[in-house]
DNA sequence: TCTTATACTTTGAAATTCAAAGTACTTTTA
DNA sequence: TAAAAGTACTTTGAATTTCAAAGTATAAGA
């Protein structure tokens, strides 16, 4: 039995981390304020986990001024589509195994 | 779109966590080394996650001899069972919206 | 008998997680 | 128009978690 655990990827692993990164898969681009109730986190949470996903190349954000209020978006990045994508392959086929038979 | 990360289970988000699950899901039960080895861990990483995982009643060990040699054999309990499968569960609808579409 | 191996446990340093508090405005209310 | 409340974050550091090195105890091999 091979259980791959190298495939997953660490960055990964907490959930507010997935919960941004698979929130990113299918929005071209969200906001602070949307992640945030999206996830329904406190700020300085997603502040700290939308910042180290930045800083290794995952996400990207994006500082502007909506009218006079500043708004900072975020998007996924090529390297964090490839890497998110192979950690759910990583995931799924792991679980393949635990859940049939 | 709501991505209820409320179902994912705190205690099962560590990779190793994930795998001591798992093998215990497919396998009656197992030992220490045998976990050790098929994880590829440290011995006191195995200890202190098998520890845990017991300690909020997952999964359950058993010591004993074997010879004249210790051995402790580790099995999934019902409530692990359960709340694993959950997990699962949680996960896999989780991530069927970040890849499907 | 000495060295090496097995099967863990203990320990604590390092890394991670998270929310409270802080900053810098903007908007609303009285 | 001054004060209060709200928005959009950032900073900070305490609490928790993770992990491997070292320790313990015994067995096996040379």
């Amino acid at each position: 039995m091979n259980l791959d655990l190298k495939n997953i990827n660490k960055a990964f692993e907490n959930k507010v981390r997935l919960g941004i990164m698979s929130a990113l898969m299918v929005n071209e681009e969200l906001d602070f304020s949307s992640l945030k109730s999206l996830l329904e986190l406190t700020d300085g949470n997603l502040a700290s986990h939308t910042r180290s996903l930045e800083e290794m190349g995952y996400i990207q954000s994006k500082k502007q001024f909506v009218g006079r209020k500043p708004n900072t978006t975020y998007a996924i990045t090529p390297e964090g589509r490839v890497a998110f994508t192979d950690h759910l392959n990583a995931l799924e086929s792991f679980f393949k195994k635990s859940m049939g038979k």
